[in-house]
Order: structure tokens, then C-alpha cells, then sequence
DNA sequence: GAATTTCATTCTGTATATTGAACGACGATC
DNA sequence: GATCGTCGTTCAATATACAGAATGAAATTC
């Protein structure tokens, strides 16, 4: 009688592995909290999210008290339902305000998302295995392929993985691993992405011709913090069909030479700033 | 002869507060690890952080990986400093989504902000002791009165903190120890203050006419998500002389009215969306 | 409106996260 | 160029955060 279909059948695995690894299992728990506060789309109660993440009711509730002290988790006390909490927008603000970065691409990226009338982007490549949206631009006039800041997309994803394949300095093995695991409407066939990479080593920056997105091109040029290490990108995003009419090459110029210039710049001082 | 000397003098009495009591230590540590990246301008050591909040570097150690783990804080192996990670943004554009109120509030701020040449902020109200800016709107014509999205103020503050004396229900021994607490440019007298909020409880807005900022005056409205709670503000923020001229009935009256739409709309549908 | 399931919360013993000292390595100082 | 100070890191003992059962409250069902 009490069959109990489990309802959601994945009691979070990484999170089970990462809490046993770690020597402070309480943060692992909290960030997959808030994680999952944040990709709801309603308030949850105590049982819903104990049993999504597989935690005990008990701990979870404390896992929860503290974030709702640290001001990071609001707590409804009339339907004990809990939702994230403003508090993460002041870290946000403190990230923001410590990056140069983004200060010095927002001009850059305006200009050329006027100028060709697309949606460009500043991208962060952060770890190994993702990169995040820190700066948009969208031009007004077409209908936009709007990204907000603050999303995560698989670092080897389109044409932004291109370049981190091509210049992120990692083994054959590795990209060959996480190439499978990513998800295209038009998927290319390893060869054919090794190809491309290459070419995108030679020419200085990468094209994806509608391999993530059917009928969207995008271009991407890196943006080195030092000699060594690629930091960020630009990203260009726009209708395959309206980018071929509009002189992709001029894009690619205008591209290639922002990334550039904010390398420079990046790289010139090193005390200010730090992402 | 171990003596000693305390070098930051105030190990953060207030983490060693909320730590002693929690059932999740490690959560508090956590939160005044990323609190504390977020206020520095530059990178930090492990034996600074841990100087700075009273913990043992071995812990702080293990807090620190935790949240690399998690991404939410960047680690530089070369210099072995810490910085906050580009994951924080993930989470406030997660806020950011499930949030009604800045879909709403944004064109309505825009719009007072256009016609009447000034700053104007949309402010959640979170537990009883801040308020933190969601939206902003700044006329390009006007040398602006900036605040960013994420900005924390007192609650009590300014012509917000005055709404929120007056609707917001708190007892008034509460409401003295804590005025007590703020800093203003030119401070208000408790009298004077209550008489002020007084008066906001009548008119239905509060003005804030230079005590905060000299010169600057600022206005506030309420926005009532149910009929007894007040959960956000709408902030109106200009040059006091400016102002005067400018027709500050039409304005009391735009904010006001802005202010009323909003809580309509928010205590309308209950179920989308939950700040 | 009573019965029953489901919820949030408290409680207690135990596995373990935290502590403080010791280690090794780097950089500054004289 | 040797010494000293400071840094990040490891390790073993123990104070304690956590898992699981028990409790009470609140919906939900019949």
C-alpha cells in the first residue's frame, strides 16, 4: 500500500561524494542548498529539499537555520517555506566591484553590440569546466538573444570552447572526455571540433556556425590575463543568416581587437583588481 | 612571555557569537569568510583572513577549500591568496528570477526617474535590520546619486528607514535602541524623528529633507506585498535645491502612486514568484 | 469530525570536524 | 649567505556536529 514512488530518484550523488571528501561537509550542504534554492522556482519546505539533496530532516534544518541567520535564505515563518535571500545579491555587488574586467569591457562591448547590432557578451572561464556570464550587451533593435549576467554554460560549449580548447593549455584526454558529455542542437563530431580548434589556434579567435544553437552564429575571442593564462572571453552572438550579410569579417576584426586591447590592459597593472 | 599582542584587536566578536550558538558552525565561518573577501579590495592570505575573524588557520584552511569546492571562492596557487569566485553572481541572478518585484518595479522607476531628472531605487526589506537595493534607475541628464544593486543600508535610515518605523510594526523601545546605532550627516533628533514618522504614517511617505546627506533629499513609499506586511520601497533620491523647483508634489504624488501599483500587483497573484 | 498521513522540530549517543602544535618551505633581513 | 620570521600545510586527540528515532502540530482524507 505505502508504495512511495520515489518522487525524485537522484538524492544528489555528487553532493554525497563531495560532503565525504571534504573536512567541512556543513559548506558542501549549504552551497547545494542555495543552489537549489536558486533553480526553484517556488519556495520548498524542509522535507522537499532534505529529500532532493538526500540529507537528514534534522540536519538540513540546521543547514537552513544558519542560512536564514546569515541572511542568505529568507524563511517564511507563517508556511515554513524557504527561498533565497537578497544577501546574495551584496556578494554579488562585492565580486562586481572588485573586477576590472568587467569595468573595462562594458564600453567595449557596447560599442560592437551597436555597431553590428547583435548581443555580445564578457564571459569568465572559471575552474576547469565552466565559464560564467559577468557583462551583456544587447543591442536594441534586434530581437534579442538575451543571456544574463551571472549564467553558467560548459566551458567547452560553442564557440567560447573553442578558444578555452584551443588556448586553455589542457590534455587531448581531458578535452576528449568533457567534449562527450556536452549537449548541442547540431552536435560535431570530435574530428570535425578538433579541426575547428586548430583553426581557431591559427586565426586568434573561434566560430560556432550553429553547432550550439540551430540558425545562431557565434564568435569568441580570448582575453589573456597573463602571457600564460586565458581568462576570459568575448562572445559575439547573432543570426547566422543576418551575420553573413552584415561583413562577419569586420565583426571578427573588431572582436579579435577588443580582446586584445582589454589583455592589455588586464595585463598592464597587476595590483589593482584581481579577477 | 607569549605575550602576544592582539594585532586587529577585534577578532570579529559577533562571528564568535553566531558560531558558539549555531548547530552549523562551519556556515558561519563560511559566511564571514565570503563577507569579509567581499569588502577587500585585493586578494587575501590564509593567516590574514584568519587573524582578521579569530580563526584558527587550520580551520579557516578547510572553510577555504570548502568554498573553492563550491565556487564561490577563487584560489591564485602561485600567490596562495583568496578572492571571491564568479559563482556568487549565479545565485543572484537565480534571486533575481524568482523575484517579481524588480520585473515590475523596474519600468515604473524608469519612468519617475526619466521625467523627473533623479535617482530612483527599488529596496527589499529583509529581516529587521537592513535594506538592500534590488533596482535602480539613474537619469543620464542628472551628475549622479549613485547606489548599485546589492548596496546594504540600515533599515531605520533615511526616509526608507522612516517608512519602515512607521508601517513596519516594530515596538518602540526597539525602534529607540536602534536609532541610536545610525549615522546621518546632520541627525535628526529622537523627538523630532518620531514626530517625523509621525507624520509619514499620515501622508503615506516619508522625506528625508538632508539629515542622511547633506543637501540631498530623499523621498520613500512603501510597498505592501500583503495587507500587513511591508516588504519593499520605492526611493526617490535628488538634490534638496533641485528638488524644490522641480515640483515636489508631482513627485510625492508619481512615487506614491507608483508605490500603490506595485502593491497591488504583488498581492494579486500569490502563487508566482515569492519576495 | 475523527483518523491518518505528513510535516517541522527536539532530543541523545556517536562518528567526526575542529583544534593547536609541529612541520617544512619560502622570503626578508642584516 | 646565513638567520630569522612568516607562511601554508599536516597530524593526532577531543569537543561537538550530525544521524536517527521520537514528539507534537498541522493538513488531508474518509
Amino acid at each position: 500500500m505505502t508504495e512511495a514512488p520515489p518522487r525524485s530518484a537522484r538524492p544528489d550523488r555528487d553532493l554525497a561524494h563531495a560532503v565525504e571528501a571534504s573536512k567541512a561537509p556543513a559548506i558542501s550542504r549549504a552551497a547545494a542548498v542555495l543552489r537549489l534554492l536558486g533553480k526553484s522556482h517556488a519556495p520548498l519546505g524542509l522535507q522537499t529539499i532534505a529529500r532532493e539533496l538526500g540529507l537528514v530532516p534534522s540536519t538540513c534544518l540546521y543547514v537552513l537555520r544558519a542560512l536564514v541567520a546569515e541572511e542568505f535564505v529568507a524563511f517564511d515563518a507563517d508556511t515554513k517555506r524557504y527561498s533565497l535571500e537578497a544577501g546574495v545579491l551584496t556578494l554579488a555587488r562585492d565580486w562586481l566591484a572588485g573586477n576590472r574586467f568587467n569595468d573595462l569591457a562594458q564600453p567595449l562591448i557596447d560599442r560592437i553590440s551597436r555597431r553590428f547590432e547583435l548581443t555580445v557578451l564578457g564571459v569568465h572561464i572559471v575552474g576547469l569546466d565552466h565559464i560564467v556570464v559577468v557583462a551583456t550587451s544587447q543591442s536594441g533593435t534586434n530581437f534579442q538573444l538575451s543571456a544574463q549576467v551571472g549564467s553558467r554554460f560548459p566551458a567547452l560549449i560553442s564557440a567560447t570552447g573553442r578558444c578555452i580548447a584551443a588556448f586553455g593549455g589542457h590534455s587531448d584526454v581531458e578535452l576528449e572526455s568533457r567534449f562527450k558529455t556536452l549537449r548541442w542542437d547540431e552536435p560535431p563530431g570530435f574530428d570535425e571540433w578538433r579541426a575547428q580548434v586548430e583553426q581557431t589556434k591559427r586565426q586568434g579567435f573561434a566560430i560556432d556556425a550553429g553547432n550550439y544553437i540551430s540558425g545562431v552564429t557565434v564568435l569568441a575571442a580570448p582575453v589573456w590575463k597573463t602571457r600564460a593564462k586565458m581568462s576570459h572571453a568575448l562572445v559575439a552572438i547573432g543570426i547566422g543568416s543576418a551575420l553573413q550579410r552584415n561583413g562577419l569579417p569586420a565583426l571578427q576584426s573588431a572582436l579579435v581587437s577588443a580582446a586584445g586591447e582589454l589583455s592589455n590592459q588586464l595585463g598592464g597593472q597587476v595590483s589593482a583588481g584581481w579577477n
